[in-house]
Parts: C-alpha cells; structure tokens; sequence
RNA sequence: GGUGGGUUGGCGAAGUGGUAACGCUGCGGUCUGCAAAACCGCCACUCGUGAGUUCGAAUCUCACACCCACCUCCA
C-alpha cells in the first residue's frame, strides 16, 4: 500500500516520498502567544499530531518542529493592556498552550522555535534577500519585493494582476502602505516604534515580520528544503505563499516538498476566529460544568476529515461525548475483563500499553485502518475500524457482566482488544481505567439492600424498591433484574 | 472581481464507475411490576437541480442553484 497525501502546492493527493528514506522533517506554524488557544487551534493540532503519529507507526522516523511567534503587534497591545511586558505575555500564554495541548494528548515537538530566538537567522536572511534585489529598504523597513519573485502565488494558485489589494477591508488599517513599492509586498523587517521591544540589525533598529520568522526556523532546524510543511488553511495565503517567496527566493529549493492544510473549525456555519468573537478556548471547553472529556473533543476533530470544516454545536459535542464513551467500552475492555478471561499478565506494568503490544498487520481491521489512513489521512475512515472492533468488545463485556461468561475465545478477543487500543493510539485516543471508585457501601451492605428490595417487589411494595434501585443508582451501583426474581449488580 | 472547497438518511460523516461504511439520535421486539441495563432487529430504492457519457454513476462530462473559506489579523 502506498501513502498518498494531499498537497496544497499541486492541488492533488500525490503518493508520499520523502526526501531521504525512512526519515521525515515536519515543520508545523505554531501560534501567536497572546490569548488562550481555541477550539480551532485545538482542531489544528490535533490533526497534525495524529498526522505525525500515523507517520511514526508507519515506521518512519518523524522529527517534528512548530514554532511560537513572540513578537507580534498583538502581544504588544496585551502587553500595553496589562501594563506588562511582551515578553511576560508571551511566557504566560506558551505555558497556557503546553498545558491545553497536553490535555489533548497531543505529543511535545521535537523542537519550539521562537522568533525571539531566532533573529540571527531572520537578518541573514534578509541580508541574502536584500543581495539578490529582492528585498529593499524604505525608511527603516525592509520589504520583499513580490514583482520579483516570478513564482510568487504558486501556493494558493493566484495570480498578483487577479488579486484585489485590500478585499479582506483591512488595507486602510495598512500604516506602512506608503512605503511599500507594490501593494502585495510585504514587511520583512519594521522599525523600531518608540517604547517597544526592538533589536539591532543592518537597517537600524526594529524586529521582524512575521513570515520571516518561520523560513528563518526552518533552516535553521532543517536545512533548505524540508518533506512536509503543515498549517491551518487560513495561513495559506499570504504566510506560506510569503514563507515560500521568501526561502526559496534565498536558496534556490523548494521550501517543502508537501504542504498540508487543516480546514477550519466553524461555528453556526461560520468560521470560529478572534475577530467574529464566536471562539471558545480550550480550557472554557475542557473546565465547564458537564464538560467533554479531552478524549471526546479529538473525536470531535478526528470524525471530520482533516481539510474539510468542521461545525462547532451543541449537539456534535454531544455527539462526540456518547461516541467516545462506546470506544472507550472498547479500550478497557482488557483491564476490565482480562482476568477473568485467564489473561496471565494483566498485572504486569506493561499491561495495556500500545508500545508492548504485537498486533497482526494482516487483520482485517488493520488493514482497513491503514487503507483508509493511506488515503490522505482519512481518519474517519480509520475510526470506522476502530467502532466495529470496540462494538464487539463492548458486546462480549456486556455478555461476560450479564452472564458471568462467554463463549468467545479469550485469545482472539485479546488480540481484537489490543488492535483496537493500538490503533486507537496512534490516532492519540486512550482511556486509563479509573481507580475504583471507592464505594462507601460493602458488598455484603449492597446484598442486604437488594434483599430488602426483593421483600417490597415481594410485597408489591413497589414505590419501596423503587426507592432502594435509586438510592444504590445513586451510589453508583446497577441493578440487573433477571428473570426468575434474581437480581445481579455490579458497581458503576 | 479572482482562487479554492463543499452540497450524501433526523444530525454528523466516509465512499472517484458495479449498485450507500461508521458514529450519534430515534423506533420495534425480548426481558421487567414498571424501568434500567443487556441482547436481537429496523431507519437513504437514494446521494443539491437538470441534461449527457456508459451495460451500469453518489462517483465521469456539461450547465444551473445554493453554501463556505481565502484575496496582507488568523490554526
């Protein structure tokens, strides 16, 4: 089977090599540290981590790096806000992001490039750009010179003579528009504004633009051309049009050989963002009374296929919370009904854990999974893999609770069990069993209850076991009235 | 105006030539004092509209309609 990958520069799946065997470099646009990240960061993370996992299980060697931009007009303005400084906000909100991003399972990168840490990279590379007369000074500002790049739009496959200066309505709001030759071009280095942040350089003091930043890193940490480049699709144009302009305007290469892009997160139809005010952090989302676990929110991303939008409601929440409680029926199946299937390692330290287990790849779900995974990550494919394994797991548990016992083969459903929890990994879906809870009542407590209550049903005192079936529901105790008056339970 | 994408059951969502995965919701049956849980089963003769190609189309072609994103804040 062979890999294929949508790519945004040719506008077609196309089969997957990378540039050196086995090994692949990912450079993933990471986010601007000034406000908590929401569900639409959360999507784009989510995606590019299971991207990457799906990678590293298919044998090959991933390194992974994203970037945090920490100088940006917008922590300047919080800054300014709070009375504190740039660098203060950016700390707090890289900090917020580790903690929100952990929560949802999503692996650390390999690497965490700062702008503020990069700006020897960002002036020499200006400095070559400049050299080439592709770059050229006004008035403390360096700008790129997009006339002079012939390949300039090949990305988002416009033309700079279709585009409309100024449609998005915010060109007004442009104060360097005067200095700049062409419209298009863009900012490469600004000067200093009195009282912010500013570093020295060639021409005179200021800091960076933002696109910069990132073919700055990517060299840095790779080299001249890396295999895959991975964004939302809203930084399409102009970030990674400019990122291209600008890298592939110094050295010659291709910037990246794949460039991948996640659809936007939408809410009523329309996409989730800052300036809309229709954004909900993650941590409002994860903190709310009743709130999803994490679990159910990668769901949430992962049943929509990466490139399309997905809706933000009410109900495909909802949706997502049930969905995640039937896989994870599935995932703790082994630690629930291990033992009693004569499983003899189920307390060993290794027990459950994916990196441990030793599935056959020529199953029908794995091969399904991988099938569906090959096709430009189609993860709604693989999950509908993953449901019918845990459909089955849930319903030889169910059995094994109701019955006491099952007629199925404790191997096979050991193997079924831990394809699932495998494959459930690398699209970063994991369930821990809780500690039992521990009840307040006793065994021989809850015996004495359900006897009292077969006395009322006895006596056609209903209202009094109902009452008793409430009370112990409460406790976290389900009744199971059989037929011939026998009444089992079993704890949550 | 330019560019890209979308339109599949009540909802979400796969599916690029052979007759509609999967999830949620709902419904029916068994069981029950009634429930719950569980188990069994059902829910798109049809894929935005119209035409065409083909033995055969959700899938290819051409029109049309509606929706969304991007066109220097953006994941």
């Amino acid at each position: 089977m062979t890999l294929e990958l949508y790519n945004t520069l040719t506008r077609r799946k196309q089969p997957f090599e990378p540039l050196e065997a086995g090994k692949i470099s990912i450079y993933c646009c990471g986010v601007t540290v000034y406000d908590y990240c929401h569900l639409g960061h959360g999507r784009a993370y989510i995606v590019w981590d299971t991207v990457r996992r799906y990678l590293m299980w298919r044998g090959f060697e991933v390194r992974y790096v994203q970037n945090f931009t920490d100088i940006d007009d917008k922590i300047l303005n919080r800054a300014k806000a709070e009375g504190s400084t740039m660098q203060e906000v950016s700390e707090r909100f890289i900090q917020a992001y580790f903690e929100d991003m952990e929560r949802l399972n999503i692996l650390k990168a390999d690497d965490y490039p700062r702008a503020t840490h990069t700006l020897d990279g960002i002036t020499r590379l200006i400095h070559e750009l400049e050299q080439k007369q592709m770059a050229y000074a006004a008035g403390g500002d360096v700008y790129f010179a997009v006339r002079h790049d012939q390949d300039y739009g090949k990305l988002s496959g416009r033309r700079l003579d279709d585009m409309q200066a100024g449609a998005s309505g915010r060109v007004e709001a442009d104060p360097d528009g005067p200095k700049k030759k062409d419209p298009f071009d863009f900012a490469l280095w600004k000067a200093a504004k009195p009282g912010e942040p500013a570093w020295e350089s060639p021409w005179g003091s200021g800091r960076p633009g933002w696109h910069i930043e990132c073919s700055a890193m990517v060299r840095d940490r790779f080299g001249d051309t890396i295999d895959i480049h991975v964004g939302g699709a809203d930084l399409i144009f102009p970030h990674h049009e400019n990122e291209i302009a600008q890298s592939e305007s110094a050295t010659g290469k291709p910037l990246a050989n794949y460039w991948m892009h996640n659809g936007m997160v939408n809410v009523d139809g329309e996409k989730m963002s800052k300036s809309l005010g229709n954004f909900t952090t993650i941590r409002q989302l994860l903190d709310a009374p009743n709130a999803p676990d994490p679990m159910a929110i990668r769901l949430f991303v992962l049943q929509g296929h990466y490139r399309k939008p997905i809706d933000f409601t009410a109900e495909s929440i909802l949706s997502a919370k049930n969905s995640w409680e039937r896989l994870k029926e599935g995932l703790l199946f082994g630690y629930k009904f291990g033992q009693q299937l004569g499983w003899t390692d189920t307390s060993d330290a290794s027990f459950g854990n994916p990196a441990a287990m030793r599935i056959p790849a020529e199953s029908e779900a794995v091969q399904r999974f991988q099938t569906a995974m090959d096709d430009d990550i189609n993860s709604p494919g693989a999950l509908a893999a993953l449901f019918e394994l845990a459909k089955d797991l849930r319903r030889e548990g169910n059995i094994i609770t109701h019955e006491g016992k099952t007629n199925a083969d404790p191997q096979m459903l050991r193997q079924q069990w831990q394809t699932l929890v495998v494959l459930a990994q690398v699209l970063g879906l994991e369930a821990k069993p809780q500690p039992e809870a521990a009840s307040e009542l006793s065994d021989a407590e809850i015996e004495r209850q359900i006897e009292q209550r077969r006395t009322a049903k006895a006596a056609k005192n209903f209202a009094e076991s109902d009452r008793i079936r409430d009370q112990l529901k409460a406790a976290g105790i389900v009744l199971i009235d059989k037929p011939g008056g026998i009444t089992e339970w079993h704890r949550g």
